[in-house]
DNA sequence: GAGATAGTCAATGGTTCTTGACCAATAAAG
DNA sequence: CTTTATTGGTCAAGAACCATTGACTATCTC
């Protein structure tokens, strides 16, 4: 059984590549968490592109549309319809540029913070369940290097 | 500035979370994973439905259609045009189920397997470059806490 | 004024997934 | 050994989502 034994190969390789476990473990998290938050009322229909979008509206004077499409990745046209439905539900307001009549300022309003806190916290509540059967000890160690790496892949662009 | 303060406030929330923090990471990496094998010649277009599915092929005798699709989540139609796309490439073959003559066996070949591994090869490139810059002893650690997470994941659901 | 920039509108394309109708083979039951 | 229900898979049509290009208006900058 030549062919079974290289696939076992391959698997020990995978197991053995820390990208591979982090992105296994990525995935299964960020499912884990998109089901927590759109398992309550309040937030209709929360979408990846919701979930990336909001991030980038730190500026409280608000971030306007093209900024938005460059931080993305993508074209304005792109981006219009998900702050259409940031703004329908009342996450965002759009307001008028006061230094530039052509422009709009994105912001994010204090139902949209109160969206990220509660995404955010439900995540916790996944990261105390985690705790509980990993070992406090264990978490705490492996939150401190997570935070490290994340700059370090940040930096490695 | 009361408004900036709840946005720090959610930020450190953030930063605190092991759950925030290991997504941000697992994306990145993906990233870098993706760009990587596609940036080589060989695999004209690695998606990402084709590296969801080929981890359900670890069965030598092959995979029902009908059961990849359980494994997935997705209907059976789904999963249709991406073994199709597999298959034409030439890392699965279709073949005929001994004992069922309906159904059809999907079986991973030769050329798949070695894509899987040069995907993963890439990963492992990637590993090296963050180990360079997180230190050897924090990677290894950071490898072994993670591998016993994605467990706890697993079991988790 | 000339040219760049912010944003919108319209049309369109690709990917992924769905429902519904269908065929062929199997399994269960009389 | 038929009848009936179930199961594996395909075909066809289409919806949802995400993104694109192209054309246009309004404003700003020089």
């Amino acid at each position: 059984m030549k062919k079974k034994d290289a696939l076992e190969d391959v698997k020990r390789l995978q197991a053995s590549s820390l990208g591979y476990v982090l992105i296994r473990c990525g995935q299964l998290f960020n499912e884990l968490g998109m089901r927590a938050v759109n398992s309550e009322a309040g937030w209709p229909m929360m979408r990846e592109v919701h979930a990336r979008l909001l991030p980038y509206l730190e500026n409280p004077e608000g971030v306007r549309i093209t900024e938005l499409a460059r931080s993305l990745g993508v074209t304005k046209q792109a981006v219009q319809p998900v702050i259409a439905e940031l703004a329908e539900f009342g996450a965002v307001r759009i307001e008028p540029d006061p230094d530039d009549a052509r422009a709009r300022r994105v912001v994010l309003t204090e139902k949209g913070l109160a969206a990220m806190r509660h995404g955010t916290t439900k995540l916790v509540e996944i990261d105390r369940r985690v705790a509980r059967r990993l070992g406090a000890e264990e978490t705490r160690e492996l939150h401190g290097l997570m935070t490290r790496l994340l700059e370090v892949l940040k930096a490695l662009d």
